[in-house]
DNA sequence: TATGAATGAGGATTCATTCAT
DNA sequence: CATGAATGAATCCTCATTCAT
């Protein structure tokens, strides 16, 4: 179980760190900083591509924030914890075998990306970037979801539903890795919706994961 | 068949700009810088951070190259070349079925990962940040590569041997994205080789990609 | 004629690049630019130079420009605008004979100078560092002048007034190029004016040009 | 009279300034010297540039110079002498009246021009970055130029021959200036040779210098 | 004489950040 | 809240110069 954090504030980007603040103003900012950060890294965006595309000068960004880090760990923030919001499981699932809960978490995660901008997860790449403590916070958040999807695979190994000889953390590594690299070249074109995506990412790991066919 | 590559030239790091060069001195150059860029990013790599690496001075470097980017393309092109070269196959494997051929270019693969240094493809996620020529020119290496796999990819499923749902580019991007994370993550401890690795995603792979058990 | 170009816009410095601007501050920019340009010439000059100058650091000089070459241009456009405007005639000498114009000319030419800064005309010998396109905008400006000239020149020679083996495009020359040469070592010492140089030019130029005495 | 200098040398580059030399190769280096000197001017010039003119390394050419600047003021040198040379007179000449003086030197300075190396007087512009002293020898050199022309036309307007109101140093000045400037767009097509050049000069001074028409 | 390699002092440019208005 | 202007530290790149071989 992973509901010892609040799932109020979860999904709710972090508020933003001054007094009385046009929260609107602050969201278009965080998705703008989302944007350009994906397109050209955090370190190759300048805190002016962000400033303009709000529509407001560099200057006026400070008002909002401290320290463009700030944007960074603001996003990451948020993009770890959809993720974390993505580990609540209803009891049914939470009983099921190891196969069709992580099938049923690749469908939650999945399910997610469409309405939560794709950049929350590019920010990725750059926790290193944070300072020590806000590294260490996000690390965390992401800690959690290895060990949540790690719990997983251990109970299937334990069922027998996956193969033995799997190593837990790089399958964790694995499923995590997968995910994510889809917001690296996933553009959802009509021709395939994030639903069949997750279908086949769910096909692969579950079945994939599966002790060797003896037969 | 993607023979039509030099195979001599394929593994070779890119030969040094200038007329008659130190090649010892432009090969630790290009480790260096491979080191650097793998530790700090590519934009946040400093020259001078490179040619310290190396024991010169940074205009020293200058000698060498033209441009920081210089040493971006010319690693990228490295890692790119020795994944090519990963492409040939040997006659029984190129007249296999599917699976075995997609099985055997991932042990390929893996196998270079040790002998190979795996920042070389680490600059995978700066390639944007090339002229638009050397974009293009790796851009055309990774095609080649891509088409390799979709092709085996499309075979399979021709042959009945993986799910006919499948669509080919997503799997083909799953798979590299897999092989590419590694990188990511990867630190061979001896608790794990890379052979060990390479079987986990042999097996997640083929067997992720076969139709759906009907019983 | 030439009063194709617009008379208010021409004396006037090329409008800072930016949006809202200090317009004050900028021409101070332009004037050190200008002085340290004259000093120094452009490629040995520091942006540091002019900075200093203006009482600024170099860093905030990138508010105004985008490169060092704007401030050569900026430069040059001025240089140039104040000679386009010097080709105004009123409508008694436009009807007058050659001599009678060009010596008008050079008159007001000469005026223009005690008024206009002088390293104006000083950008002259590096126009060819602009980029193509600039150095293009620059020369056809230079060109409107030279035909305006040159024009006069063939005016006098149909005329019976000026020696008819006169090459037109060799005299044009080397009227600017004394005119031009004025900026290289006239200091306004009091000895002699600009008024009393002008003269000297005119006469060294209309009479030089005449006939050869038959007599 | 100008004959205190010794003809022999003056029309000679000066001596490479190191031991048993290449005379071919110190030639063919202010040749290129010049060259680029002229296409770029003295500071935007780079060693390596007329380095690879020649042929050879630009660590290979601190064999022949210390220091860029030599460069400068061998060409200065070399431009001067072939100036200073210019200034002899026969005898007929010397005795002669101012017109038919500054007619005679003009021809002989202009007659240097197509057995010259034009870019020898380009370097005019860039003595200001000599060396003190040698700027000072520099500027010695063409203070004698000056002064011979200025002695003649100081003779002329004795004789009745120019304008009194001519201020002899202005007058200088304008000549020399109009001379010079020829190598900055004069490019001997064909259509106008140096002849014809020189006898426009010589027509537009003598003639220009002369007193009003009076009748 | 010539070369290859290195040096190191600049100099242009960038950009996060500050702050008075 | 927002702006315009400035800051200053960082960083890339240039190039005259040196020197062992």
């Amino acid at each position: 179980m992973v509901t010892q954090h609040d799932p109020e504030s979860i999904t709710v980007a972090p508020a933003p760190p001054k007094g009385t603040l046009n929260g609107a103003r602050w969201h278009e900012i965080l998705d703008a900083a989302g944007e350009v950060f994906q397109e050209k890294g955090y370190q190759a965006a300048r805190i002016e591509d962000i400033a303009n595309r709000v529509g407001i000068l560099k200057g006026s960004l400070y008002y909002y924030i401290e320290t463009k880090e700030d944007l960074l760990y603001a996003l990451s923030v948020a993009g770890h914890s959809t993720g974390l919001a993505t580990l609540d499981e209803d009891d049914a699932t939470r009983a099921a075998d190891a196969p069709a809960r992580i099938g049923a978490f690749i469908e939650r995660w999945m399910a997610t990306i469409p309405s939560t901008p794709q950049y929350a997860r590019v920010t990725e790449r750059d926790v290193r970037l944070l300072t020590d403590q806000r590294r260490a916070a996000v690390m965390e958040m992401r800690n959690q979801m290895h060990q949540y999807v790690r719990k997983i695979v251990e109970q299937g190994i334990a069922e027998g539903h996956f193969d033995p000889t799997t190593d837990p953390g790089v399958a964790t590594n694995s499923i995590f890795e997968l995910l994510n690299s889809t917001s690296r070249w996933f553009r959802p074109t009509g021709r395939l919706s994030h639903d069949a995506l997750g279908a086949f990412y769910k096909k692969l790991i579950v079945q994939g994961l599966r002790p060797e066919a003896t037969s």
